[in-house]
DNA sequence: GATGAATGAGCTTTCATTCAT
DNA sequence: GATGAATGAAAGCTCATTCAT
């Protein structure tokens, strides 16, 4: 679906507020202000609020698309180095678009967006699909280990990015690091994360000793 | 503080009613329809919506004060013991008060309830803090790793069972649990956790092998 | 069902507003304005906008319900008596009740009012099922002729007063009466009606020359 | 005024909406859908809602003015068998034009269309003024009576064609009639209405018995 | 001449809260 | 202490109309 210069607008503006105070704490006259449409336009383009929302996760959650395929058919890397490249993808994704993140993880429960969350959790599925044929490689090369749950690896993978995206307030505060500029921050904790999980991802997959 | 009945009873089913809709998605006249109280109730005891659920979170934030000091102090528990019971006390806790808990995931980057934020800041400071006694423990005896993150090492441990716990849903589809009847389930998705979680811990901090 | 005085206020502020601007055309607020409460109370009270006029017309339905039972087993009138009796009853239904013919009129041909409608079609179908009683009677004493097509007399019973109360206005133009008290007037075209109807019920019904 | 093909098809929309919905609840939009033009074309072509249906008006009001002068001036026909062409000319009218005839009715109080009510009052007082010619006349002759009250005997002719047409469904039900076809039905109240209203006026006007 | 885009005003309804008792 | 009634504010949405092209 392409989207114009104000739908644009309109998308990014809710993706802000909603990352702030979450669906129904954002009202669409916030929404238009916000993002300096008229109030009318988002029923205009969108139909509803709701259907807004929609749009906006159709929208977005491209991003949870890794570029895997390319990767996995790569004959140089091995089975290992795909999967620190797998994390480093999902710490990128996530990071990237925090915002679109905090509205997921505020909404991702909400009984009514039904279509939503399929569409998200169909997304999961075939990125797991995906990771499993990594996982399937190393263990026919007897690199990783036989038994390996990947569905609450994922968890880690995830959960950990997503603990930490939505507590760094709390977490540059316990480490004295409320005068660091944002960006730095950003660079400081992509770094932090990626060496933690491929650490745990080594000791969780690796055969060795 | 102490609450009467009538005021549990708004609470349990804000509490419920806010786990699923968030605080903006539930109105106080569900509430108090939940609660089987009158809707002038809720103003009544708590003065406002807002001043109730900060009544909630200081009711039930108690969750997270874990027992810790008297483990610490326990003489019979090697280091990684203790960090294994932790883990098994912070699944205990957050599986325990799921509802209380998604409410806090969605409502924990509100910006107007700085006060709720904060007052959990907190309790997570004193948490590491005693956290980090055993730590040092484990690294004097020799038994951890020098060099040991334990913020984020606490970001895996309750990022992963925070992420398990909000989409549930989905890791029971993708598993083919969804026969399973739900206590069962539950105690199912806590084992997994503790064992994987333990290992995670293990991993990172001994110093053997 | 009984109708407090807040209640009763709104239902005629309605009835009103609605006999002359019709449900589209009548707003809540107007009407909120016009019986001098707040506009909540209008979903306060009955549900929505919708549910009012149904309460309106519960309410009011029962001007319809003539007063025939009694009259019917009265053995002291001849047919054609009660006939004229009936005459009468009808005018005086719809002039006392103008504004509530006037919003029937205007909205009896909607489609989604099917509820009320119905209960209107029921109503009527009583009253003519009694009526139909009076011209067998007159039949079986050889007072009425044989052949009467009752629904079409209704038609021009009920018709003939309605149009002229929903033209008044040019029937006063046109018969110079627009100087007329408006007492006095409504007597006047009660009069006038009464007179021009029993004329052609007796020309319809009556066996006589 | 000359309509051209598009403006045409507006009017037939919009006619056929508000004969259903009435004037305020027929949108704009849903009249350039039912006609399929654009939603713009309204106010290009008319200037605005209002000033559409006063279009509509001009242009079909003529519906009402009745083919009478050429056939009063007929010498071949007696007084009696002009007001039976009056009567059958009348039914003509109402019954080919039932959706403009049900927007007159339900929009005739307004208040605000002084326009189109004064223009109406004006074709029926040319109308009247040409039939009591009719009257007159057969008062010379003789053929009818002295004391004839015509603006009451028209509420008779139009109310009881009008109130059959805006309740048909009513009266299918009530005489069985849900399983004719529909042009079966249109023709058979014709034929009710004529036999009908002759009587009536026969009744009425004649001096004879 | 014709139209998709845009808009300000208004709609009904629901909200959290307060009032009178 | 407890509650049904009441209310101002704000919500999402639709409206007839106008604008830029």
């Amino acid at each position: 679906m392409e989207l114009n210069e104000k739908q644009r607008l309109i998308l990014d503006a809710a993706e802000k507020l909603m990352a702030e105070k979450g669906f129904d704490g954002t009202s669409v006259r916030d929404i238009a202000e916000e993002a300096g449409v008229n109030l009318a336009m988002i029923s205009y383009y969108f139909g509803s609020k709701e259907k807004m929302m929609e749009a906006m996760f159709a929208q977005r959650s491209g991003y949870y698309k890794l570029q895997l395929e390319s990767m996995i058919r790569d004959k140089e890397l091995g089975p290992m180095a795909k999967m620190e490249r797998l994390i480093d993808q999902y710490i990128e994704k996530l990071m990237n678009h925090q915002a679109f993140h905090r509205v997921l993880v505020r909404e991702q429960m909400v009984s009514g967006n039904k279509m939503i969350t399929d569409h998200i959790q169909e997304l999961k599925k075939q990125n797991q699909a995906l990771i499993r044929e990594i996982i399937s490689e190393g263990q026919k090369k007897g690199v990783f280990k036989k038994n390996i749950d990947l569905p609450i690896l994922m968890m880690t993978l995830i959960g950990t990015i997503s603990q930490l995206l939505t507590t760094q307030h709390f977490y540059k505060e316990i480490n004295g690091l409320q005068d660091m500029p944002a960006d730095e921050f950003q660079k400081h904790i992509r770094k932090k994360l990626s060496l933690h999980l491929k650490k745990i991802f080594h000791a969780i997959l690796s055969n060795e000793a």
